[in-house]
DNA sequence: CGTAAGCATTCCACTATAAGGAAGTCAATA
DNA sequence: TATTGACTTCCTTATAGTGGAATGCTTACG
């Protein structure tokens, strides 16, 4: 069934809403660059007109999806979401079924412990236990980060689909040779390292269910030197080993 | 001005949209019981016919906000809102204030040290060190509470405008004593052991911005003979010491 | 096996709503 | 003080969104 034009010029698949299309267009513009941004500037990148997109801010303000910075009177993101996120994780049964397992795995591996899951192009970082090494001044609490950036982001975007490798090659802005692409795909774990201050890595591996459909990722993330020291490969057993113990348990969903 | 009565028999204030209204309660009625729910009773409890409700979660469907299942044909909700929750919290200044204190905090309560927000009536915990007893094997992750159950959010609502008393008695579902209520809004930290098999005990304290308007809560919780035996008064000043220690820091936001 | 019930989905007609142009308001700046 | 940019409100209009009716699908039961 074909796309409908609607007098908006944005497509509106049919049985759908056009407000509803709006909403969602604006609450995505508004998760990236700063927490609040101008509403002319939203209206322009949605392609529709400032009072279109005031009434649509003051309808999502209404029920806390969205906020108004009272000095600027720009616009962001609102804390009904975080809500939302919270009940939607806390009925996630890979979520549940991984929960036993973060703190020994932390123990054990002596890293900091994430579970991430894919959406869309994005890799969100859903459940954490802090590893052992520092004070934790520099701690890197980033919830969010486009997928392919990260180890757990390309374990999970290259199972997302099987044609996925244009896309991460947009992405990252270079091209990915046929062999990395199926070392991302197949690899029993991946690792990066951050090109940042931070000197972290990350190795990943991903949580099946048992129809062999990729969940989620568990990961374990320490500086560079505290990896190389404990060997790539133990940590990834240890993952590896957490995420089989699950494999019979966690049914598809 | 007057909210004005739609043909849904629901109120929408003049210059908002009764569709995004209609879509904030679905969002709503999904946060609320099981993980996916039947079409026909999400209409009947928005009052919405069935059809109406079919063509709004298809669009919110579209776009990741709501997700159906696909065994049952229930609707719940998406993961899109996690992904915008990540990047809501990935910019809240008061979180990157608190990011370098929680693993001291941590390391010098030995408790599991929390941040959490209000919302609406909800206490949400949006940050988390664990802390280090025992093997996580009963971890408990919610993210999500009714705030009177807790004493983070106990300590929130009670901020969040003078007149909550009464909001908080129907929660809990009993009388809130005039004294029992103004040490929610006055005293330092508050204290609540759970109920439950956890035997956890929670201790809370408001973090204030320079204008003294509370933006979230610092809290530490543990096994209730630990919180006995290192004090409840020795565990919240160290979370007070860190709350003070921001507080110039933090601007309005 | 046929029937009924429950639930999700689609079609169609109608009208109330949502969109945009014009105008108003407010704060910042030259 | 006048101008500019951004947000907000008012009013008109076209169409999108709503609900009633019908259809499709799955499961349970006699």
């Amino acid at each position: 069934m074909e796309n409908v034009t609607g007098r908006l010029g944005l497509d509106t698949p049919p049985g759908t809403l056009g407000t509803i299309r709006n909403a969602a267009v604006l609450l995505h513009l508004l998760s990236e660059g700063p927490a609040y941004q101008p509403l002319t500037d939203l209206a322009e990148r949605a392609g529709l007109t400032a009072p279109t997109v005031h009434r649509l801010l003051r309808s999502l303000k209404q029920f806390n999806l969205v906020e108004q910075d009272p000095r600027s009177s720009r616009y962001g993101l609102g804390p009904e979401l975080v809500r939302l996120s919270a009940c939607y994780l806390d009925r996630l049964p890979a979520l549940s079924a991984l929960n036993p397992y973060l703190v020994q795995l932390r123990n054990v591996t002596k890293a900091t412990v994430q579970v991430a899951a894919l959406v869309g192009t994005s890799v969100v970082y859903v459940d954490r236990v802090d590893g052992e090494d520092g004070s934790g001044l520099f701690r890197d609490r980033r919830r969010a980060d486009i997928a392919v950036r990260t180890a757990a982001g390309r374990v999970l975007f290259a199972r997302a689909a099987p044609s996925m490798r244009g896309e991460a090659e947009r992405m990252l802005g270079l091209s990915i040779s046929e062999e990395e692409w199926q070392q991302w795909e197949t690899s029993p774990y991946l690792c990066t390292r951050a090109d940042d201050h931070t000197s972290i890595t990350e190795i990943a591996v991903p949580v099946e269910d048992s129809a062999g459909y990729t969940l989620v990722c568990l990961s374990a993330s320490a500086a560079s030197d505290f990896i190389a020291q404990e060997g790539e490969d133990t940590i990834a057993q240890h993952l590896l080993r957490a995420a089989s113990s699950l494999r019979g348990v966690l049914g598809h969903g």
